[in-house]
RNA sequence: GUGGGUAUAGCGCAGUUGGUUAGCGCGCCAGAUUGUGGCUCUGGAGGCCGAGAGUUCGAAUCUCUCUAUCCACCCCA
């Protein structure tokens, strides 16, 4: 392996026939969008710096230590976008898609870029479906937003996922929350493990979901945040549940859930499966009410969902969840001698032209190497095309699985005799 | 950033207590009497044994360092 270089840690490259699994489901995502309303949007991979710093959150993890960021050769500070939301926000804003009217519902396919060390389920560059909606206050959004996510699962067959749900209240409550959880954990200072106690500094909701047996022993104890919620927020919350509840969707309340991006106000939820390993969250989202005032914007409410393709697509994979196999081709034309390659040539490009998968010859093989070739990528028939050929206008066109042999003539009408010829062999196969 | 596992052909793996030209399966290419695939057989291409240093007469094998990769912590999708 003397290669210049490889792929650079925690990225990879998706091949065939893989990345047809990948259009696949992505071709879900987007039905499903679309199906609950949502439109789809495109931003930049990077954007100002400063935009992930403000929604990110200064003190969280991903804008600490995390980020791509770089200066361009203008002298900007620019970032590949780190996750999904606060871009759309952004192109939300600086188009005013406001004026349309709310609510705003939009959808998107995204690489995120990370700064991590790379392990199962978690890498560099990674790849989102995200929703947003924009402007909907009231917790029906917050089911529907659930419910699309639930849907998407469902459709895909994918099992034994946990929806847990939470709510981190309004700034004003979880402040009040704060409080006590500090005044709580600082009473048991000397048994928190070490990195709690700089948790306990920062942000000490994070204790909360400490693994070590001390922490979470005492975690127990902790204040609830549910018993810190003013009564909007309550009343939000217990609305979601009724809505969830009417909808037939099944979840845990887990308080120990918190966001690690500091936008999120809430309802935060997750969808949690113990088939992929250490990462087990396929899909996070949340209410995100004072985001939009941060970038500038009139306060509006919003919420939404990352869901990680690379995760969803592990969990086909553990669940032994079949997809569509790749299309593979349909007619293989072999040649014998620069004339009939010509023409066999000249009649492949007649039936793509007519959408069927037809190929030819390209490395100048034999006429046995040639039919090896079809044989192994799955050709359904074969015609051989040599100087008996061009001369009677009639070829022989073989199924390669009943060896079945039907005469084809060599004329512009090809296509047509062709697609006769499959439609009366797929009748024959029921 | 902190741990632990693993690095031999495109892929999956052997490689005995250090011993001479480094092996197997799959895959790939070409043939098995001259215009037909799958099965079988024959042949072929393809490896600085992750990189660098050290020990030794001799290293894929032992030691150290580095790098990559996988898994976990952390964090998140």
């Amino acid at each position: 392996m003397a290669l210049l270089t490889k792929a650079p840690k925690g990225t990879q490259d998706f091949l065939p026939p893989d990345t047809f699994d990948w259009q696949t489901i992505e071709k879900v995502l987007r039905e499903e969008a679309i199906i609950h309303g949502f439109g789809e949007i495109r931003t930049p991979v990077f954007e100002h710096t400063e935009l992930f710093q403000r929604s990110v959150g200064e003190t969280t993890d991903v804008v600490q230590k995390e980020m791509y960021t770089f200066t361009d050769k203008g002298d900007r500070s620019v970032t590949l976008r780190p996750e999904g939301t606060a871009g759309a926000a952004r192109a939300m804003l600086e188009h005013a898609l406001y004026n349309e009217g709310f609510p705003i519902r939009l959808f998107y396919f995204t690489s995120c870029y990370r700064y991590e060390k790379p392990q199962a389920g978690r890498y560099r560059e990674f790849h989102q479906f995200g929703v947003e909606m924009f402007g909907a206050q009231d917790p029906i959004a917050d089911a529907q937003v659930i419910c699309l996510a639930k849907s998407i699962f469902d459709r895909l067959g994918v099992k034994n996922l946990s929806l847990q749900i939470n709510s981190i209240g309004c700034p004003t409550c979880r402040a009040k929350f704060q409080d006590a959880l500090r005044t709580y954990f600082a009473s048991h200072h000397s048994q928190l493990c070490e990195t709690c106690l700089g948790r306990l500094e920062r942000n000490p909701r994070r204790i909360l979901d400490c693994k070590s047996p001390v922490c979470s022993e005492i975690a127990k104890g902790a204040p609830h945040i549910l018993d810190y919620l003013c009564d909007d927020c309550r009343e939000h919350f217990d609305g979601l549940k009724q809505y969830l509840d009417a909808a037939g969707v099944e979840y845990t309340v887990n308080p120990t859930i918190v966001r690690g991006l500091d936008y999120y106000t809430n309802t935060v939820f997750e969808f949690v499966s113990n088939d992929l390993g250490a990462q087990g969250t396929v899909c996070g989202g949340g209410r995100y009410n004072g985001l939009i005032e941060e970038l500038g914007g009139k306060p509006t409410p919003g919420l939404g969902f990352g869901l990680g393709m690379e995760r969803l697509m592990l969990l086909l994979k553990a669940q032994n969840i079949e997809l569509p196999a790749h299309p593979h081709c349909e007619l293989f034309i072999a040649s014998m001698g620069p004339k009939a390659l010509m023409r066999a040539f000249e009649i492949t490009r007649e039936l793509q032209k007519c959408s069927v998968m037809a190929e030819c010859d390209v490395c100048g093989r034999s006429l046995k190497a040639q039919m090896k070739y079809a044989d192994k990528i799955g050709a359904g028939y074969t015609m051989v095309l040599g100087d008996d050929e061009l001369e009677s206008g009639v070829a022989v066109l073989k199924n390669m699985k009943t060896k079945e042999q039907v005469k084809i003539r060599l004329d512009e009408d090809i296509s047509t005799q062709f697609a006769a010829i499959t439609a009366a062999a797929e009748d024959l196969s029921f």
